[in-house]
DNA sequence: CAAAATTAGTTGACTAGTCAAACACTTTGC
DNA sequence: GCAAAGTGTTTGACTAGTCAACTAATTTTG
């Protein structure tokens, strides 16, 4: 018999894997970008002005800064993010949405939102996905 | 303003991103295998006779065929399973747990059960907790 | 205000996993 | 009972991401 966080830990795990699964052809079909390209670019697009520093990003998506100078590489060379030179701090730059950028994450969200609802509607009824939105967001990192 | 499947998606996978990142260290340092690795172990634990075919734990662990061949062979290696001939299908074969794999997923457990519950006791209730393990239970894949 | 410590980011070398193709065996159906 | 189709697994080539070491700029502090 497994404990209980051990079960929640692995329960994560295949969840998680699942709808990865699901999520990737599709964006990668539709609008060429992968999940975690997506959630770049979704998080930029939530913040003031499109922009955010590497290691904010790499915080704010349990990414570490290495794999953000990779992941944005390739975004960046399609013309969805840029970097702009920080003014005050001559280390780093920041990370902003370009308009095309802006463009695409609309679009891809339509994708992940009904993509996500099929696999979330499949398994759970809707007041579970308001109960699990709702642990998801109290979840602190 | 994101929609509801999206912001699921999303909080699934920083989630899961930050369990992962807590979760390597000590399973690596103290056991010397990955998150994956313990997953394999796990499932093959719970079954009757400890063996189950590649394709079978690919299905349970959302992992493709060839990621399964690819992760068994060093656990192979470090003889914490062993392939044993399927006695009717000569395509494939059983991949079994070792005693040596039995004990180390019984250990494992332990590191994985105290820090996954630090992390879900930081942030969640038991009461939530009990209701992510059944939303979770609740998904099929 | 210069030396020391800290912080931001990139790079090299590596691990973990994917998909598509190949291979080997098994099952189906005429 | 043999050809065709299907299934289980591995392999090659690749993508995504990690960590440790490094570079470069900034902040701290005696």
């Amino acid at each position: 018999m497994l404990s209980e966080n051990a079960a929640l830990a692995l329960g994560m795990l295949r969840a998680e894997g699942a709808l990865r699964r699901r999520l990737e052809a599709p964006l990668g079909a539709r609008h060429g970008i992968g999940f975690t390209d997506f959630a770049i670019l979704t998080e930029l697009s939530t913040v003031q002005g499109g922009r955010l520093r590497a290691i904010d990003l790499a915080q704010r998506l349990v990414l570490s800064p290495s794999g953000v100078t990779r992941a944005v590489l390739p975004l960046e060379k399609i013309g969805l993010l840029q970097r702009v030179p920080h003014d005050r701090d001559a280390r780093g730059s920041y990370i902003q949405l370009t308009q095309a950028g802006r463009e695409r994450v609309a679009q891809a969200l339509e994708t992940v939102e009904q993509t996500a609802g099929e696999v979330f509607a499949a398994n759970l009824t809707r007041s579970d996905r308001i109960a699990l939105l709702g642990l998801f967001e109290r979840f602190s990192y």
